[in-house]
DNA sequence: TAAAATCTGTGATATAGATCACAAATCCAA
DNA sequence: TTGGATTTGTGATCTATATCACAGATTTTA
């Protein structure tokens, strides 16, 4: 295997949400072979909601967040992104503008890639539309869960999701399957997934510290009962 | 055209989340005889969430409803489905169990078309995997729309979103811009889209009709005022 | 067409979670 | 290393919405 087109695996968790890991090395060389380089800092902005933009970027390393601020100014996220992800792919297959704002919680490097290479190569591979069908598929059930979610289960059930998506985007298995999540996030990002005020994402998150769920170190999450928070997060 | 496979397209609204409109007729004709009819009785199933299953189905005519039930007991409805709505396309992407329970609100005529029928014909014309990718796009930034306005959004402005997606799934454009909803539906329902009591569902709707944005004539609801629908959904 | 079932409408009350108001702890930048 | 900025933690209200409890209207069915 070609060791530049390589993408870690070891300590992944989200493979399903993830166009590249499972693309035969032919295919995944000639998608970064017609991507560019881009490098975020730390908060700088990928795009804003609302932006006109067809293209996409594959992230490689560092952390973002994909957030919508609604009309009364709170902030809602829709995801944390770690290496891997595909982001802004929405506006390449519909032409409609950017519906969220993607920034950089670490300095990032990105791969961005044009609406008319990505259907070049997806015609000549279509296993790539295959697996793109299965990505939105997979972020499709997730959502259509958050809305249920949203009505129906209480602000620590919602906070234990937020957990559970944050392990997904930017978790890593540790030893005696803990999962750790690899970027330091604030209470308020973690309020701003859960849909909560933060001051409750703050008592919700000292029960699950309380009873053993999760675990802290130096600002570090750690997911110590990864069973326990997904039985909290059922709907 | 060869009107065995011609679509109504005279009334309809939902012109992006439909994967069969913008085809060409010849794979339209392709698409329909590769695919078997099947009818449903009203209320009665198409499938429950959790069943295993990787086909898909075409509504021709009639009207759905995919709905989830909450562990407390809560029916959260996730659309109702006119006809053009592809039905069950998520297990078709990834073989996971069905997400949602699918059910006739009227009597339904649909067409069951098999994972590997799909996909055979999809090979042959790509442009079924960008319209298919199109669509799971637009319903995409619905659900996180949805997401986003479930936290954000008052009572009211989440009825009024209630409405917004009835008349993408069974409005029909009428003169002066208004859009009659083709079938009838009850408040119980309105209140499982918008995610609220019934109770307020229907304070909500007294106030929507008091105020002339909505009508209602034997049981069916017409949107007056589309325009100042919209913007009470805007999030 | 009468009876049963299902919907609609509306007050009164209860409550989960938002908001407010701080203090303490951490982080980070000069 | 120190001082400002940010983040965390926690009580005391406040409020939007759920829940409860019905009565009347409408629709379905027998």
């Amino acid at each position: 295997m070609d060791s530049r087109v390589r993408t870690k695996t070891k300590t992944r968790i989200n493979s399903s949400s993830n166009l590249l890991d499972t693309m035969p090395s032919a295919v995944l060389r000639a998608f970064l072979s017609a991507a560019v380089p881009v490098t975020l800092r730390t908060r700088e902005v990928l795009f804003h909601a609302g932006d006109a933009g067809s293209s996409c970027y594959f992230l490689r390393s560092g952390a973002a967040k994909a957030a919508v601020i609604a009309k009364d100014g709170q902030e809602r996220l829709l995801a944390v992104l770690g290496p891997g992800a595909l982001i802004g792919e929405l506006s390449l297959f519909d032409d409609q503008p950017r519906s969220a704002t993607v920034s950089a919680l670490r300095p990032c490097r990105l791969m961005h890639m044009t609406k008319p290479a990505f259907f070049k190569l997806a015609d000549e591979n279509p296993q790539i539309y295959r697996q793109a069908l299965k990505l939105l598929t997979h972020r499709l059930r997730g959502t259509n869960d958050s809305v249920v979610a949203q009505g129906t289960v209480t602000v620590l059930g919602r906070v234990a999701r937020a957990f559970a998506s944050l392990a997904e985007g930017i978790g890593e298995r540790q030893p005696k399957g803990r999962i750790m999540l690899s970027q330091r996030i604030t209470q308020t990002d973690i309020a701003g997934m859960a849909g909560v005020a933060r001051e409750n994402a703050n008592r919700a998150i000292s029960e699950l510290l309380r009873n053993g769920v999760l675990g802290r170190v130096k600002g570090y999450y750690i997911i110590d009962k990864p069973d326990e928070l997904a039985r909290m997060s059922e709907i």
